[in-house]
DNA sequence: TGTACATCAGTGAACGCGCGTTCACTGATGTAC
DNA sequence: TGTACATCAGTGAACGCGCGTTCACTGATGTAC
């Protein structure tokens, strides 16, 4: 039989990857299995193998993604307004919004089981954490030299407290199976924190 | 072959939850099986079966050995000191120090996925993570009561914004393979927000 | 424009592996008299 | 104190399941002349 269609590579890998994020995001890390993705496609699970060398294969590609859009959301800031304090509120809007939409991101990229027996992955996730640190510090530094931010703590730090906020939020809405309201937290956490760290 | 001499269950029962917190520690949470828990207290996998019913029941036996673990230093600081920014900066080292003893905790509380398909064990996760919320609330209004801590904003918020500097910590901790500081990052974004709280 | 052929994206069946779990068994330990 | 018996914690072999992956195949699409 010959159900589906033929369809070109380029087609399919982002089909693909589109539909294992989608599992991820209902079936968890654990549940991303080449079945479940190849069902959502349409295809037999060996069809996924003209596509993609593996399912690790697969994996990275995901992770490539997830990198984009991560960092897309800094730019988009970064262009949308100066202010840094602004740009960092905005940013967390915005990161709360993309977590949201893609549950699949926190539970790859916080998951602690992606890279078990892979250090090239870990190092791969690891690569895309500090670049995004490395954006917010940059941000924090800019507000220190424009003197919007209180100049004694370093980037690092502050960098890494916003990161928190993001974290502990996606984390209960998690948990909370999206009881727990992310935007209201944010919200109040960034007040107590962007606060803190404004120059006085 | 009889290798292993008899050992009661209770003793058994610890030993086996021990060795699965070893072998997460090492494995991470995927690679926790039987086979690798049997290894390491010195039994063959069968043996486990005499002690518990099945895998889900060693892994619910090692959630409670978290909560006792997690909320006895909740307790040990409400005992030791009283002030409550004292209270939280002496919980806040004793559990970054718990947490680097034990890297199987945050594997398991963070992972994410040892409730897919599970969820009495994620309401489990869940009710552990509220308690110790809970008892972070009480510090901080106890704190707002005697004019420690500034009233104006929710000991919720409070509460999740120190469980944040945890959480990133130990994140980056694990994900740079021990690299990254958790003592100092977290004493230095504790500086940050203990004055951010203090009352004025 | 038609024909011959290569390439390409699809298929289902089959594989091997790792894992959780069961089961009939054995010999040590505990208990009753 | 000794004996008979029940219980209990250990064993290895075997199972079934789910999963990733391979492979020979097929018919559609693209290309050369």
């Amino acid at each position: 039989m010959m159900h589906t269609p033929k369809l070109q590579t380029d087609v399919r890998q982002e089909q693909i990857i589109r539909a294992a994020l989608n599992v991820v995001a209902s079936h968890g890390l654990k549940g991303l299995t080449m079945q479940r993705v190849a069902e959502q496609v349409g295809l037999a699970p060996s069809a996924i193998y003209r596509h993609f060398q593996n399912k690790d294969d697969v994996l990275n590609s995901i992770l490539g993604l997830i990198q984009g859009r991560l960092l897309g959301n800094v730019r988009a800031v970064s262009e949308e307004v100066t202010d840094p304090l602004e740009r960092l509120q905005s940013l967390l809007q915005r990161q709360v919004q993309l977590l949201r939409e893609n549950p699949a991101i926190p539970r790859i990229v916080f998951s602690e089981e992606v890279y078990q027996g892979h250090p090239e992955r870990q190092a791969t996730v690891y690569r895309i954490i500090r670049s995004y640190l490395e954006r917010l510090r940059h941000i924090m530094w800019q507000g220190q030299q424009t003197g919007h931010i209180r100049p004694d703590v370093t980037p690092d730090t502050l960098a890494l407290m916003f990161l928190g906020l993001i974290q502990t939020a996606v984390f209960l809405w998690h948990m909370s199976g999206g009881a727990f309201d992310m935007v209201e937290h944010t919200e109040r956490a960034w007040r107590v924190l962007s606060q803190a760290i404004r120059a006085k």
